[in-house]
DNA sequence: AAGGGTGGTTACCGATTGGATACCGTGGTG
DNA sequence: CACCACGGTATCCAATCGGTAACCACCCTT
């Protein structure tokens, strides 16, 4: 499995622009996505998402594992975080949307800066 | 086209318990699915809408302008509102996204009582 | 014993969101 | 003329969201 990339969500997704959120919060859908491939640790999760706070992390995962999507281990040195099933599931229709964002880029920008 | 229903979004759609939201704010989704069908009346869009103030539904209506989802018309007697070919091939996304919701439902409502 | 990494928590604060309510101009209609 | 529907605005307020910064307990290494 490979190590998250810090500029993951720098520039390719500037996610104020997507008519589109997963879960509550702002930070939830970047979650899911940096637990697409495995369980990931929550030092291994603050890499991608730079510019995120503890606190926000914390409450982000907080409110995906009460809700279903992810599940929290305490290991015996570790703490990881993976997606559920259900949480799994919701990869489907967040890759759509994504696809759907790319293909409409353009239109999104145009309609933005008029 | 029919007329829209005073109970559209009552019961069915819950949309906070949802973990997708479209558009920016809380009611934009609602919005577009009640244009679904054809152009709409702003008078015609409180209906389903029961829980809305004006305040916000022209805050929605004009976000969703903005960024090129809606078209406003004014007419001589009437200003309608319509999906514009950007907002209505949002409309499939956001269908599956409601798909993914039904088949899940269950799993939803299970891990929010926990 | 001291220091560092992990996985957070807490307090505080400003900005944004959302809701309730009242009001308003325009154009028919009785 | 009075009244009503339509399509909104204007104000005010409460709650939520998100960020900064400080702090903390535990474990490991040196």
């Amino acid at each position: 499995m490979a190590a998250l990339r810090a500029d993951m969500f720098e520039e390719i997704c500037p996610s104020t622009l997507l008519p589109f959120r997963i879960g509550t919060d702002k930070w939830a859908g970047m979650v899911l996505r940096c637990l697409e491939d495995g369980p990931r640790r929550y030092s291994e999760l603050r890499v991608p998402l730079a510019r995120i706070s503890p606190k926000m992390l914390t409450q982000s995962l907080r409110a995906l594992e009460r809700d279903g999507f992810v599940r929290r281990t305490v290991g015996e040195r570790r703490v990881t975080y993976e997606l559920t099933d259900l949480g799994r599931s919701l990869l489907e229709p967040l890759k759509l949307m994504c696809a759907w964002a790319e293909d409409h880029w353009d239109e999104l920008l145009d309609a933005r800066e008029s």
